[in-house]
RNA sequence: GGAGAGUUGGGUGAGUGGCUGAAACCACCAGUUUGCUAAACUGACGUACGGGAUUUCCGUACCGGGGGUUCGAAUCCCCCACUCUCCGCCA
């Protein structure tokens, strides 16, 4: 959520920035300068009433103790009184500052400068295009195809077991994930992230730490006999790492990697979307994360990018790497680049990560701070991607190195799957 | 799952319902002393919000979380979470 401060400081800016994400945020800052200056008022009015509580109660406890009962008793009806329109106070108090509370946390993050004017997907920008001139057979097949031709993956086994978007992987398949998750995770720590392994089940604080609660509470799983979350992303446990944490500037960069599968309900996805791995209820993700000082956050999200842009190159797939316009960002994110690799049989992008600055937007839900060179505490930046989700992968993998022969593995993933063809 | 004991500031740990926002010790930070290091000594040493001044200041809240009793709660009561010990169960 965006402070009070970055409101306040200037209103025409504000509205100006939010303008570029579609909202219309005039109407919400005057209401939060309202609730605002009121909870000021009421908080200054409420502390001297309880200021003189305070005092009144330690003079009766004076007065108890010279045995002069009588005075003791006035004192008690003074503060009987003083207390219950102090209690008045404090139900407003509340009342006012759940209000402001609901009307900041309304507001999406402000867009970084650069971020491209727009509603739609179509208006990304594309900042980076690489294509394949290698060419497919006629008869390619699309990924579902491919997995049922060489049995990798059986999606009408998950249904039985799960339901839809629950796939089953076989064979080389499943080794196949392995190999990707340890080629991840190898590439990610060698660029320096600490590699964590979290719970993939949250408690509610965490939820709402990252952003998924209690707005996009409908899309996690929920185990609510002990009102746990599954995890949408390894990025909602290994970011509540830093929760409620104040940090020493010495202490940044903080880089963290971790693979997890996640969960998402993706409630109202239908058709082509969610064809074979296109969308999936369960998949796996290696993620990237990073803590950072705020005048170092954009050279850390550019660092993320190039690191990613590696991953998909080492893996000799067509990519392009898009910077989203305001209208196609998420919620909390201040400056996003999506990674998308083309399809040849689908013959369509399919986004396998997605890179993003929040700023201090998380960091101020989750009180991740550090204390700068005066000694005064700050928000901090939180960046994370993903490096990289599997199924995507996977499918284009599979769509782009089709051979009369079988699927062809590219070199750097060899030595994970210890084998060189799918045939 | 059952029974018992706990949860206090960065750490250890004290705390008969008022003199405790919290002793003491350790760590950290600043300074004095010193040829350097160490030691010793001195001082500072939580977070948030609000008021004032924008260098010192004042108020309020916070002793796992939430509620209650009371003029007054770290201290008493209730609920929840977590930790430890024992029993049970189990990969």
């Amino acid at each position: 959520m965006l402070t009070i401060k970055q409101l306040r400081d200037d209103r025409e800016a504000a509205i100006r920035r939010l303008a570029k994400k579609g909202v219309d945020a005039a109407s919400v800052i005057d209401k939060i300068e309202k609730l605002d200056d009121r909870r000021k008022a009421i908080q200054h009015e409420l502390d001297e009433m309880l200021a003189q509580q305070n005092q009144a109660s330690k003079q009766i406890g004076a007065l108890m103790g010279q045995g002069r009962r009588e005075e003791a008793e006035a004192k008690k009806a003074e503060v009987a009184a003083l207390k219950e329109r102090s209690n008045a106070l404090n139900a407003e108090f509340k009342e006012v500052s759940d209000a402001l509370q609901a009307a900041i946390v309304s507001l999406p993050n402000f867009p970084a400068d650069i971020v491209p004017e727009g509603k739609t997907a179509a208006d990304n920008l594309v900042v980076k295009m690489v294509e394949d001139h290698r060419t497919l057979p006629e008869d390619a097949l699309p990924h579902w195809e491919l997995a049922r031709k060489y049995d990798l993956i059986d999606f009408d086994l998950g249904v039985k077991l799960t339901g839809a978007g629950f796939p089953v992987y076989k064979g080389k398949g499943a080794r196949l994930q392995r190999a990707l998750i340890n080629f991840f995770l190898e590439r990610n720590t060698r660029a320096g992230y600490l590699e964590i392994e979290p719970p993939i089940m949250v408690n509610e604080a965490s939820g709402f730490g990252t952003g998924q609660l209690p707005d996009k509470e409908g899309q996690m799983y929920h185990a609510t006999v002990d009102n746990f979350y599954l995890i949408p992303t390894a990025e909602v446990p290994v970011t509540n790492i830093y929760r409620d944490v104040i940090l020493d500037e010495k202490d940044f960069p903080i880089k963290m990697t971790a693979y997890t599968p996640c969960f998402r309900r993706e409630a109202g996805s239908y058709g082509k979307d969610v064809r074979g791995l296109n969308r999936l209820h369960q998949f796996d993700k290696v993620e990237i994360v990073q803590l950072s000082l705020p005048e170092k956050s954009y050279a850390a999200l550019d660092e993320m990018v190039a690191h990613v842009e590696t991953l998909v190159q080492a893996l000799e797939l067509p990519y392009r790497i898009l910077r989203l316009c305001g209208g196609d960002m998420s919620f909390t994110s201040a400056l996003t680049y999506d990674f998308e690799v083309y399809s040849k049989a689908q013959k369509r992008w399919l986004e396998v990560s997605s890179v993003s600055n929040f700023e201090s937007f998380q960091a101020n839900r989750l009180k991740l701070r550090y204390k700068d060179a005066n000694k005064k505490t700050q928000l901090a930046h939180t960046l994370n991607g993903s490096s990289l989700a599997l199924p995507r992968i996977v499918a284009a993998l599979l769509e782009n190195n089709q051979t009369p022969e079988g699927i062809r593995i590219p070199e750097a993933l060899i030595p994970f799957t210890g084998f060189d063809l799918i045939k």
